[in-house]
DNA sequence: GTAGTGTTACTCGGATAAATATTGTCCGAGTGACATCGG
DNA sequence: CCGATGTCACTCGGACAATATTTATCCGAGTAACACTAC
């Protein structure tokens, strides 16, 4: 029941990227600059965020990272999925068949009470988080937070993102 | 995002333990054979839930575990808290202060919205383990399952139960 | 036959190692930008 | 002065250690049952 550290990074720099406008892209350096993090260990889950579909990558000097899509199409459960794994944490082991009593699997075809129990309540979680957007968590932050720490993130944003020459469709997209 | 191999362990040996009567117990030992586990591994996720006032413990000879509350009062939550541990599985780093742009320490008053985000979440995902009571699991075992199955679990709980002699409040019971 | 007592075997409990997953770091492949050279 | 070209620096990407967490095991403390002895 715990979630890996880098979830909190990648949702952090997919709000940042949100921020950057057109086809502009930000470096992963900058970004771990931005948060105080480890340049190389960042770039490992902004992979696994490319992986998923959910980055764009444009490689050479100039390049950086970019939102594959509208933010209003980018929830938390993307992001948790892609960082932490698309199974479930609940996986019953099926520990009630191992036991010495050896009955014929046939005793076995409905599903595990427990399972279902804990399957539901992940359910739960994820339809809770994929409620959330990543254009909510920015409109949110731009209503509430404070003044100075908006001009500070917009300010690092104008200072860091790099304009692309052209054709948005041209570089990697993995798109599956 | 990964649940401990423990919890499911727990849940079913909280199962089990709410189908002997009275004050009866049943060993470690019994349910680790029960459930092909490590006898001395599952003693410390037992422990967790002594801990945590989910179970007793009775010592010495014929001794062994009792549900310290009717299964009614007992619900996945509470065995996944034990066992888990009572903090979230999102803890909010606070990585937005630590970059490199220092600001005061007033600007960060209003609370992360990521991690409200997915502090809520998190909040679903308990609920839903909330309603889900112990004496309901045990209760949809004993309807959908195979016959078989239920005969198998009533039969090795009538073979391993063991009636303690007399008060059951004397026992050490973990109440905080 | 009964009560007291010492021993014994069985229980839980915590401290101790092995295995695994996570975290962190490094180096290499690739690519666009820049400077240089030629026309 | 303009274009082509070679070099270079910066990017991401994946392979390689270090650390932390989880998993598994062993040994010790405690307790109730049992057997034995004395009355």
């Amino acid at each position: 029941m715990k979630l890996g550290d880098g979830v909190e990074a990648a949702i952090h720099c997919a709000a940042m990227l949100a921020g950057v406008e057109g086809n502009s892209t930000m470096s992963g350096a900058a970004m771990a600059e931005a948060f105080g993090l480890s340049p190389s260990y960042l770039l490992k889950h902004l992979n696994l965020l490319t992986a998923s579909g959910i980055l764009e990558s444009v490689p050479g000097p100039s390049g950086g990272y970019r939102l594959a899509r509208p933010a209003e199409r980018i929830t938390l459960l993307d992001i948790v999925l892609a960082v932490e794994g698309r199974e479930p944490a609940f996986r019953c082991g099926e520990i009630r068949q191992r036991g010495p009593v050896k009955l014929d699997a046939s005793a076995y075809v409905k599903p595990c009470g427990i399972n279902a129990a804990m399957l539901k309540a992940e359910r739960a979680y994820r339809a809770a988080l994929a409620e959330a957007k990543i254009s909510d968590i920015v409109a949110d932050f731009m209503n509430d937070a404070d003044p100075r720490s908006i001009a500070a993130s917009c300010a690092f944003v104008e200072r860091h993102q790099r304009r692309q020459k052209a054709q948005p469709s041209h570089v990697q997209s993995n798109k599956e």
